[in-house]
DNA sequence: TAGATTGTTAATCGATTAACAATC
DNA sequence: TAGATTGTTAATCGATTAACAATC
């Protein structure tokens, strides 16, 4: 007997989760017990049955009339997206961008932890970057055994990227989050999720584009 | 008579683009001419209609049994993203990411130049990062206006972010690329993108959390 | 009770994929 | 010529939005 678990949540509305967390913790700050999907929708620019369309992927019910417990959902949440207890990741790569990440605050919301950084230039490795220690990467693999974790966070230049990948597989990486515009190859039982900076810039420098053309032409 | 300007391409093949633009450099490096839908699509992991109607957009047009012109394609491409000449931009909040993101040469591959950096902490501001002067966040509308500048990088914390952007949009910004987790609330002719790492991380943890759930059943 | 809100089913919308004629 | 490839139209798919009964 077969149970559904082959299907999963729509990927938009796993997005848009992080953005109600967001609101429900500051509510939640604010003292608010309830809240119904129309005020959050109006707060975050959407309509309220998309909302209850995304909450509902969480498996958390709401009470008609009164509306959704704000604390409940932030848990419903979290369990959903496994933010519950903090998930240890590796940085590969501590150039400007790993550097930068190794140190952003903001992570913890998320319950990420960036233990250790890797790199290959001896003039990093031993440095500490944010409290954080900068291994050698050829220890990568030993480390992740060692401390058990399976996620790591890519960050060096495009032409090392599969390379990097391809030694944090055998390491038992299971999860790679790609801030390299490489398309990477990995098995099937890998998670792979590429932070495009060049596709959202695409979209503001198209539109940009779009905009001062057309105010041109309008003058003309 | 109204000229079909209203049209604008689906934003995933815009999102797509530098993707293309990416391989596209690479093939024409390594001399290659021409280049079919089919060959790209393999390359990226997408099938070959996607990628001619994404191609489309642009408004190049190809030759039946041979391809595209790869130098034509880049153009095509670079023009219709607005990446052939410099666009000049400003970034607000010079903290770890702001100043990561100074510090990144990738960004002169998508005709993005950030030219100077804002902040209001006193410790940063005169200091050079990257070799890049950061000024007062005070300065940010005499400077927009004399470097003619249209386009801010948004890396300020969250709680500061509609008021930093409140500025730019007094001092002339027509894109913001929004680097905070705020709803920006900005008029109708201002640019906003916005770069969701929590979508994003989203994403990742929560298909890693559901792997790993599938696999303990599956041992079980 | 009346009205606001939920949960769910149906309709709409837009993007992806398939089919196929045109063409070099 | 034959076959690969383009450009375009149609079919499919999935997400968003609308409609509405159930409910507190």
């Amino acid at each position: 007997m077969f149970e559904d678990y082959g299907k999963i949540a729509p990927l938009p509305s796993i997005r848009r989760l992080p953005a109600y967390l967001r609101l429900l913790q500051s509510l939640r700050l604010a003292g608010r017990d309830v809240v119904s999907c129309t005020h959050i929708g109006k707060e975050l620019g959407l309509v309220s049955t998309q909302v209850r369309k995304d909450l509902a992927v969480t498996g958390i019910v709401g009470k008609p009339k009164v509306g959704y417990n704000v604390a409940a959902l932030i848990t419903a949440i979290e369990a959903f997206l496994g933010w519950t207890s903090a998930q240890d990741a590796f940085v590969v790569g501590v150039g400007s961008l790993g550097h930068a990440l190794m140190g952003y605050q903001g992570f913890q919301e998320y319950g990420l932890r960036l233990v250790a950084g890797f790199d290959i230039d001896p003039e990093i490795i031993g440095a500490k970057v944010h409290g954080k220690e900068v291994y050698s990467f050829d220890q990568f693999g030993e480390m992740a055994k060692r401390m058990n974790v399976c996620m790591g966070v890519l960050t060096v230049p495009a032409a090392a990227a599969q390379h990097a990948a391809n030694v944090m597989l055998r390491s038992g990486i299971r999860a790679i989050w790609n801030y390299t515009p490489v398309t990477l190859e990995v098995p099937p039982n890998v998670i792979v999720e590429d932070v495009k900076l060049s596709a959202s810039l695409a979209v503001l420098s198209s539109r940009l584009t779009d905009l001062l053309r057309r105010e041109k032409m309008e003058r003309a």
